[in-house]
Order: structure tokens, then sequence, then C-alpha cells
DNA sequence: ACCTGAACACCGTTCAAGT
DNA sequence: ACCTGAACACCGTTCAAGT
């Protein structure tokens, strides 16, 4: 990989301790990284570095580099579900597409806004071997709010009879599909045009929800 | 990371040439080790490890280990493309619907049976600098083929005058996002099981599509 | 043309020791 | 409680040298 240029960042005298949270500061200057470069370049012995700390005393506050990293990714998750909902009650008392519409707006603003830590959120397989539930968990959270959604436009006749658990599945895949797209710069589009970019390419998706 | 086990193979005799084509070998051998641990772990001194080398050599071959996974990632897509046309090839004169999910099946048989391999033509950012031109190509080509498709549908009749591009974006989209729900375990169908699933759930997109 | 010895600048992780 | 010295076993990459 052959990193160079590395910010000299001053070092605290040695001996001394880190002033407040280093937990928050490690944690802090992660997603930082993350803006700049992506996940997949992410060092543990770097983001001790900007802190102005030894790699080691990392390991005080986190298990590995692993855990340091879904512990990010769930706090992303929870400032997603947050937009979201924020999203939601912004435009209240519309049809259940308009309001699929709007959680799709709200993670689009998220992923675009975020891309370093959207990427890690759904990107490399963090929880490879199932050590953290809690993403798992988070997720299954998000899936169950487009589910309650779609159950809604079933019971207000908008949407048909359909299996709201698939239903909702298709529309996780097709927002995540165009999220994916955007932030990998395939889909160059930002902000209102985005949003209303999404809204068409989401539209055939709920418009097959439609009695 | 701490890999340990590392299989102890046979080295050849020092000063010994490899014998065939060692490019092919270096390739074959990764696609080995991506079906055995997915992309994120992949190291170019394992590889050559394997293989019998030194890992130096690999750099008679490839520039780097990008050049190497992105040669493996192109070929994916070639294999991907061919299987899809076959797929579409056994079951001719389809409406157009039938036919997108057609290419649906092939790709999630495809991500199915080399996960690995897939998520490396998917995943990280081989792509991040714009060095390889050529897996953008490959994608778009990918896209138009799904186009074309639409376009049938929509002078068939059986679609409603749709913008195709985004018709196939949104299509795309939606497909890409289930097999990343797939590949990640998060839907665990397979076979006919996850072929009639993908009918369903992508059914909802095209029903979008439809006149 | 193909391969390697030796080296460089990185990693994540562990253990024992310091304040 | 929090931090580090020293070490281990890994990386990718380069240069000069061997056949």
């Amino acid at each position: 990989m052959a990193k160079q240029g590395r910010a000299r960042v001053e070092r605290k005298p040695a001996g001394e301790y880190h002033h407040g949270n280093l937990r928050r500061a490690l944690l802090d200057a992660t997603l930082q990284m993350l803006g700049e470069q992506g996940p997949d370049t992410f060092s543990l012995r770097e983001v001790a570095r900007r802190v102005g700390v030894d790699h080691r005393a990392a390991y005080k506050h986190f298990e590995d580099r692993a855990t340091l990293l879904v512990e990010l990714a769930l706090e992303g998750f929870e400032a997603l579900g947050t937009e979201s909902d924020a999203e939601l009650a912004s435009t209240p008392e519309l049809e259940a597409g308009a309001r699929l519409i709007a959680i799709a707006r709200a993670t689009l603003r998220f992923a675009t806004q975020q891309p370093g830590l959207y990427r890690l959120m759904t990107g490399p397989r963090l929880n490879a071997d199932g050590r953290f539930p809690a993403l798992e968990a988070v997720l299954r959270a998000r899936m169950q709010r487009l589910q309650q959604e779609i159950e809604r436009g079933v019971a207000r006749g908008e949407f048909m009879q359909l299996d709201t658990l698939e239903a909702s599945i298709a529309f996780w895949a097709a927002l995540s599909g165009l999220c994916a797209l955007v932030v990998s710069g395939r889909v160059r589009l930002r902000g209102d045009k985005l949003a209303a970019y999404a809204a068409r390419t989401l539209g055939f998706t709920v418009r097959g929800f439609r009695a």
C-alpha cells in the first residue's frame, strides 16, 4: 500500500495521559478518516497517530480494530434512523408510496453526505463471523420500518394485498442498490436532482406495489 | 489480522522456473482463495506461496496487487455476461419482463456460486482512482443489456413509455441490492427457491414498468 | 524472460512493564 | 486506569542482482 506523507501530528509529551475521553476521540478521528479515504484503507495505527497516542492505547477501549469500526457503524445506523424518522415527520399524512420515497430521500442524503461511513456500514463484511449481532439487529430494524410503511399502504388500500416482508426486501434492495451506485460515483447526481431521480427510479418499484 | 497455519505448500527447488503460465496460475489460485475467504483478506504473498513462488515474481505479470484483482474481476464479468446470455437463449421468445427475470436468475446463480468473486466484482473500490476504465466499460455493457430488454418491452407494448435508461438503472439497483443481501447471508435461499423469490421481489419493479 | 536476496515502510496484536 | 517498550508475524513494493 505504501502510504506516505502521514500527518506529523503533535505527539503529547511521553508519559502524559490523554486528556479527555480517548474512546470518543478515537471514534471521531476514525469518522474523519472515513470521510477522507473510505473504510478499506483505515488503519488503527494511523488513527492513534492522529489522536496523538500510541496505537496500543486503543486496545483499552476496543477489543480490536473490527470492534472500533462496528461501533462507528452502529452509530451510523442510529443517525440514519434518526434522519429517516425526521424526514417522515416533516412530511406527515402522506400516502404510503410517498413515505417510502421519503425514507429513500433521507437514506440517499445520508449516503452522499457521509459516503465513507455509509460504505463502512454496508460494505466490508464487518460481521463475517457473526461476532456482532447488534449489526444484524439494527439492519433488521431498518427493514421493519419499511415493512411498517408497506403494511400501512396495504391497510389504506393504496397497495395491493402483497407479502409485506417480501415487498420490504424488494424496496430495501432497490434502495441500497441505488445508494451503492451513488456512493461508487456511477450515479453522479446530488441534492434535489438526486432526490427527484430516486423518486422516479424507486417509483417503479413502488408502482409495482400499488393496487 | 494474525493469520496462522498457512499452508506449507511445496516450494519448488530454488532457482528453478515456474513450469507453465505463472500468470494463469496466480489468477487461478487467487480465484480459489476468493472462494475460501472473500476479497478483503486476499494477499499477494499468500497467493504466491500457494503457487510455490516468491511473491515478487507476481510483479512480472501484474503491475501490482490491484491489477491482478481487476484482471480477475474482468474475467468474472465476462463469465457473468456469458451465463446471462445463455439463460436468455434457453428461454427465448419470452415477454420482456420474463427476460429481465431470466437475467436476474443468471446473476443470482453466479453470485451464489462464486460469492467471493462476485464480492470482488462489486465490492471494494477497485477502481477508486479510475485506473481501470475497463471495469467501468464492462459494467456499462451489463447495464446496456438490461436497457435493450426494456426497450424491447416498450416496443412490444408490454411496458409503458418510460425512460429506458432510468428503468434499467432501477432494475440494476434492485437486482444488485438483492444479490448483496444474498451474498451477505441475509437472504439464505438458494437454487430454485431463490429464483422464485427473486422473481417475486424483482417482479414488483417489473410490474412498475408495465403499461 | 523469469526469478530472488535484501530491504523499506507499513500493518494488527500480544505481553510485560511502567505511572 | 491508562499508557508504552519491545517484539512477532504479517503486509505491498522496490532495487539490484542472479540464471
